[in-house]
DNA sequence: ATGAATGTTTACCACTTGGTAAGTGAATCG
DNA sequence: CGATTCACTTACCAAGTGGTAAACATTCAT
C-alpha cells in the first residue's frame, strides 16, 4: 500500500499482538482515531476538520493524536490507506464471487450502493481526496491502481468477446465510475430533481442507474 | 435569482450608471473581486481561500471586500449568482439555437466541454457549492431551478416522442449530469486511468462520452 | 523493585482566520 | 465652496489553527 512510505505509525509491521496488551490498546486508539478522521474528513472535509475537535470527539487531547501521526498530513495518509483497504475489503469478495459478463457489472454497482448506504463517509471520501488533489491524490491513485488495472482488463476482455461495446476502456472506466459514483453520492443533484434520498428511493435509483449503465455498455443490450 | 435575497450589494438595481462614474467603478472592483474569488472558490475550495490571499491577489485589502459584502458567507452567495449568470448565459444560447432530438444533448455536451476548457473554475465551483451544501447548495439549485426543469421537460418530450428511452426523467437526468461532468472535471481518475488532461485528449474524450451517453439515452441508437 | 519505553496530558507558541472600529482622501452634490 | 457620502485603509481583536516542549502516569523488561 503506497510503496514510497508507509502511514503506519509504529510497530504495526508484527502480526496480531496479545489481546489486552498495550501494543493492543494502543492498535485501538490508532483505529479509533483513522475511523472518526474518516468520517469527518468525508462528510465535513478535510480543511473544516481540526485535530482538536477530532481529538475531543474521541475523548482525548489533540496532542495525543499528533503522537501517533507527525502532522496532520501524514493522519491524512494513514486515513487514505485505511479507506482504501476498507473499499478492497467491501469489493475483493464481491469481484471474486461475481461471474463474468454483465453480472459482474452489476455485482459491482450493488456493491457501491452498499457502501452508499452503510458507509457513506467512505464514498465521501473518495472525492474529497481527488479534490484535494496533490499528494493525497496520487497516493489514493496508487492504492487503488490495482483496482482500476483491474477493471480496464476486465473492460477489454468483454470487449474482446463482444459482451461489451468496443471503446476506450480507460475512458469507459470513467465514464462509469463517475456515473455510478454520481447516483451514489451526489445528494443535493438528486434533490435539485426532486428525489428526497429515502431507502425506497435508494432502489429505484440503483435500477434507473443499472439499465442506463446497460444500455451505454452493453453491446446489444436486448440479449442477456 | 435566489428569490430570497439578492446578494448584490449596492445600488444595482438600476440599469448601467455613466461610464467613468463612481458607481461604474464600484461595479467593476465588485466584478474584480467577484471573478478572483470565484476563481479560487472553484479551485482552491471555499475553505481553502482567505479573505485576505483574495484581498492581495488584487491589490486590495480585505476590509475592501467586506466593505462590498458583510461577510465571506454573503460574499459565497453572490459568487453562487454570479457563477449561475454565467453558466446560464452559456448555455441559454446554445439551447434556443439547438433543434430537438439528440441533437439537442450533443450541443449541450459540447457546451459543457467548452466552459471545461476555458473556465474550468465554473464546474469547479459548481462541484465545491454542492460539496459546502446547507445554504449555499440551496442557493445554487435555487438558482439553477429553471435549467433543471427545462431539462426534465425536454427529457420527458423525447421520451414520449420515443425518441428516448424511457425512464424517470429526474434520474435519467442525475446520471447524465454526472457523467458529462466527470467526464469534463475528474481529472484524477483520468490520471489514475493513464489520460492525461491535454487538448487533444479532450476531444477524444468529449467523443467517447457522447458515444457513451448516445448508447445510455437513446431508444433506438441504431438510427439517427 | 527499578529503569526505561510508551502513551497521553497540560502548557504554550507563532500564525492565520473572519470580522470590528476608526480614520482618510477623493468624488459627489447641495 | 463646503458638507457629505463613498470606497477604502490601517489598526486591532478574539478565536482558532497546526505544531513543539516538557511533564506525567502507566506498562513493560530486567
Amino acid at each position: 500500500m503506497a510503496a514510497t512510505a508507509t502511514a503506519a505509525p509504529k510497530g504495526s509491521a508484527a502480526g496480531a499482538p496479545a489481546p489486552g496488551s498495550r501494543a493492543q490498546r494502543t492498535r485501538e486508539t490508532e483505529n479509533r482515531i483513522l475511523a472518526a478522521a474518516l468520517d469527518s474528513f468525508g462528510t465535513a472535509g478535510y480543511d473544516a476538520t481540526s485535530l482538536d475537535a477530532l481529538a475531543a470527539g474521541l475523548g482525548l487531547s489533540k496532542q495525543a493524536i499528533l503522537y501517533h501521526w507527525p502532522s496532520k498530513a501524514a493522519l491524512l495518509d494513514a486515513v487514505i490507506d485505511r479507506a482504501c483497504l476498507d473499499l478492497i475489503v467491501a469489493f475483493d469478495g464481491v469481484l471474486t464471487e461475481a461471474g463474468e459478463g454483465w453480472e459482474r457489472v452489476e455485482a459491482v454497482v450493488r456493491a457501491v450502493f452498499r457502501v452508499a448506504l452503510r458507509r457513506p463517509e467512505l464514498l465521501g471520501f473518495l472525492r474529497e481526496v481527488s479534490r484535494l488533489g496533490g499528494d493525497a491524490s496520487a497516493r489514493i491513485i496508487a492504492d487503488l491502481d490495482p483496482f482500476v488495472v483491474r477493471a480496464r482488463e476486465y473492460l477489454s476482455r468483454e470487449m474482446e468477446a463482444g459482451r461489451i461495446r468496443r471503446c476506450d476502456p480507460g475512458l469507459l472506466f470513467v465514464s462509469a465510475y463517475s456515473t455510478v459514483l454520481g447516483a451514489a453520492t451526489e445528494v443535493e443533484v438528486l434533490r435539485a430533481v426532486g428525489v428526497e434520498p429515502t431507502l425506497r428511493s435508494t432502489v429505484v435509483r440503483r435500477r434507473e442507474l443499472l439499465a442506463f449503465l446497460r444500455a451505454a455498455m452493453v453491446a446489444d443490450p436486448t440479449v442477456r
